[in-house]
DNA sequence: AAATAAATTTAGACAAAGCTAAAAAATTGT
DNA sequence: ACAATTTTTTAGCTTTGTCTAAATTTATTT
């Protein structure tokens, strides 16, 4: 990340990610209501602190017209995402936090601020791709491998991919899994597709197994694409 | 930690810990001004900050008389510092700082609200019982071993302890050191000193060397005492 | 024991980030 | 097209933590 030589209080950087998550949504502008309900704030706080962004050419503004990042706010935006990604990760790998308990203290973790940190931070954790979630960890350019996350029964024969999630959380579907020798974490590959049944058979750490339908629709494999 | 249940800002939080500090210099009150001096801020604003904390009864105060934390103050200022020094060993061991490095990023992290984070952190770093100075890590409750950081000069023989810290940090001094298999971290024990020119003999994981009393002088071994 | 100096507190102001209520602009419905 | 509704902005106030300048209390000197 090209990083940035001026300060940033806490509520502003809030704001700048707030902003990409909405703008990743539909990629239109975004709306000051739409902030407002994302910072659980007031519209009237939202424009005063677009004022102050816009200022610092963080975003563009134009009044009653929405706002957008600037390229500036672009990275900004992404090097905080990258932190707290590498944060999760952390979190999940070396302090075995469970991928749902790390939301929280990651936001919180986002916001410290040490280069040197975080280039180690990312060393000690074998420079990761994607975090817990799956969800795509930006370089320190601001640039991410682009990653989609789909049920083993919407991807084609071949596809091959990360386990980064369920559907089914229920104890009998994770019992399943854990017979089964599928953990979150592992790399499979979708080997062979039956059309009668939709029945997959997947490489797993213990060699090819089959699955029904109604597991392939309950798995989801994080897909790595190309650089963005 | 008999922890705090009610919200404290990231001011507040690190006036109690000046004020901690202060109050191990000399055990009497605390001055306005010397906190002033420690959070390089002005007198008046001190006063205006102890008041809000005197209200919350984190510490004791007598207007023109100085102030001192109450045992909620002292609990909530040795939380602070318990994080503190985990995060110091987590940085140190973990990710590769030299311990004087870390400071300026654990004043950063020692905020981070989580408990389960903190308890999580500690036995990812196996219980550490000082931090990479050598500094005691309270426990939970607020206890931690007295240690103290003494020149192998200045200790008796038979004393045990690990090293922590050198006087001389010059190239020359450090490669002597890394020659003769001494390391930040190891434990040492004084076998025997001459009286003649205070030269000492010490145990090593290499097995006992005889140091000069130049070199004595310059290294520091942390001593655990009793709990407090 | 005054006089002077030093330390501390008070009073009043300011910036950040939020709020409410009212005004203005944009959008929607007919 | 224009009235009604929704969205956004403005104006003015609040709190937190800071500041300066002035006032007050405590300490030090002679």
């Amino acid at each position: 990340m090209l990083l940035y030589y001026f300060e940033m209080t806490l509520s502003e950087e809030d704001y700048i990610k707030a902003i990409y998550h909405l703008s990743q949504i539909d990629s239109k502008t975004v709306a000051t209501n739409a902030i407002a309900e994302q910072m659980k704030t007031k519209p009237s706080s939202v424009t005063d602190m677009v004022k102050k962004l816009s200022e610092k050419s963080l975003v563009k503004y134009k009044k009653y017209q929405g706002v957008s990042l600037s390229e500036k706010g672009r990275l900004v935006a992404l090097s905080i995402i990258r932190k707290h990604r590498l944060w999760e990760v952390f979190l999940v790998d070396k302090l075995n936090f469970s991928w749902d308990e790390v939301h929280e203290v990651a936001e919180q973790l986002e916001h410290i601020k040490s280069d040197a940190l975080i280039d180690k931070l990312d060393a000690h954790l074998g420079f990761p791709k994607v975090d817990p979630h799956g969800d795509p960890i930006p370089n320190k350019e601001g640039f991410f491998t682009k990653s989609v996350k789909k049920l083993i029964s919407e991807l084609p024969v071949l596809s091959e991919g990360v386990c980064v999630g369920v559907n089914d959380s229920s104890v009998t579907f994770l019992k399943f899994l854990d017979k089964n020798n599928i953990a979150l974490g592992d790399t499979f590959k979708i080997l062979d597709r039956e059309e009668f049944d939709g029945s997959v058979t997947i490489s797993t750490r213990v060699g090819a197994i089959r699955i029904s339908e109604q597991i392939a629709s309950n798995l989801f494999l994080e897909i790595v694409d190309e650089e963005q």
